[in-house]
DNA sequence: CCCGCAATGTCATGAAAATGTCATGAAAAC
DNA sequence: GTTTTCATGACATTTTCATGACATTGCGGG
């Protein structure tokens, strides 16, 4: 169903989740240090990575690290020994979508990787970058560039912007820009989303006043032109 | 606006619940133990579930097992007190849409609400485009053409038009528009529904005033030609 | 067939809503 | 502490929209 790397350098641990992801119909690869587990990741692209703290070689931060620093989005659940409770907060700082703690109970990690490859599938894949007139977008680095000059920008900008491009052409509401963007937890107003729109539109389109690109569609949202 | 099910056993939950779904107008059904809720589900077909896990009679998980399993597709918001870790994971695996922990803040949730409905209606059948004569409208885009010259049209055009195509051929009356189209907040008279007809007709209209596709029912309402 | 009445077409107008714009201060990042 | 990011509110401006007046059409009954 699923190509799912393990790299883990105790075996009985590697088996026993090998054995139980075959069983629900997944391709398992396997590594058992971290630069085998790197290579594997670049060259054969899983849906998902679980992915041991404690490695030969390579450690998984800093291999989480490394991935994600290329630009890596592929889904990484980290597999941490108890007690490594300040590992988890890096683990997860670093980009690893979930985390489970050894000893683990093995149906609360499959239950665990179903979710992650549901979420996975279920995500819009944004883009990685964004291009139009004389104006580049890179989302992964967070970068700016108009006619070759670097621009600068805010997180929100590239969040909003990046969210309009995944959706190029069709009109996305202030809703859906302040749950993608900004979440649930704080909710600010549909006017903060204006704001934001009026900056992207001061620094990406020639004449701010008369938008080409970040068009308002009066009383539904906004779209980026195709 | 929509109808949710409440399904939860502290009084003091329940009624702060109540009151602030009711406050964003929507109709609110509510039940303390999990059989009452269950049977709420199947008589009373609600937009949206809100089930705590922890209930007497019938836990929320296996409630919403259950309903699953007898494919019913109404989204589940889950509440989980903290701690309740393996039954977050287990909830979100048996098909809750989304989950909430305990305490959890008023505003979060009522975003996330607002969020889960706004998915489900927009996998409602509507149909996307509508092509016809010269004309073609894009309903994601909120962009028509005609003879492949931009047209402009507003909200209240494009969710009208919408609704006749989505029943092409068959008659709606003012009444079913209005609810449709301008929701039950706001009720402008049905002549109101006539003045969009008329602005619709003499943009897509060859001759608008011997309409060939949003045809006049007299006594009745309006319908646009197959 | 023609009259009367109700339903609909048409248009102008002002109100209300949505958006653009900017300054300010709070909160977060450094 | 300093700087940056950000949310909010006030005001100006634009756009949308509901209403009502009047014209026109369609329909049924004499």
């Amino acid at each position: 169903m699923s190509r799912i790397l393990v790299v883990e350098d105790d075996p009985a641990i590697l088996r026993g989740l090998t054995d139980n992801l075959q069983y629900e119909s997944h391709e398992v690869l396997t590594a058992t240090d971290g630069e085998t587990g790197y290579g594997l990741i670049r060259q054969k692209n899983p849906d998902l990575v679980i992915l041991d703290l404690m490695l030969p070689k390579l450690s998984g931060y800093e291999l989480c690290r490394r991935v994600r620093a290329e630009g890596v989005s592929t889904p990484i659940l980290m597999l941490t020994a108890k007690g490594e409770e300040v590992d988890r907060v890096r683990g997860l700082d670093l980009g690893a979508d979930d985390y489970v703690t050894k000893p683990f109970s093995v149906p609360e990690l499959l239950a665990r990787v179903r979710a992650i490859l549901r979420r996975a599938r279920s995500t819009e894949t944004l883009p990685a970058q964004l291009c139009f007139d004389d104006v580049v977008v890179d989302f992964q680095r967070y970068e700016a560039r108009k006619s070759d000059k670097p621009l600068k920008m805010v997180r929100k900008e590239f969040g909003i912007l990046r969210l309009l491009a995944a959706r190029a052409g069709q009109v996305v509401t202030r809703e859906e820009l302040l749950d993608q963007v900004w979440g649930y937890e704080n909710y600010p107003s549909t006017r903060t989303v204006d704001n934001h729109i009026a900056s992207l539109r001061a620094k990406l389109e020639q004449d701010p006043s008369q938008p080409c690109y970040l068009i308002t569609v009066h009383g539904v949202g906004y779209k980026l032109v195709d």
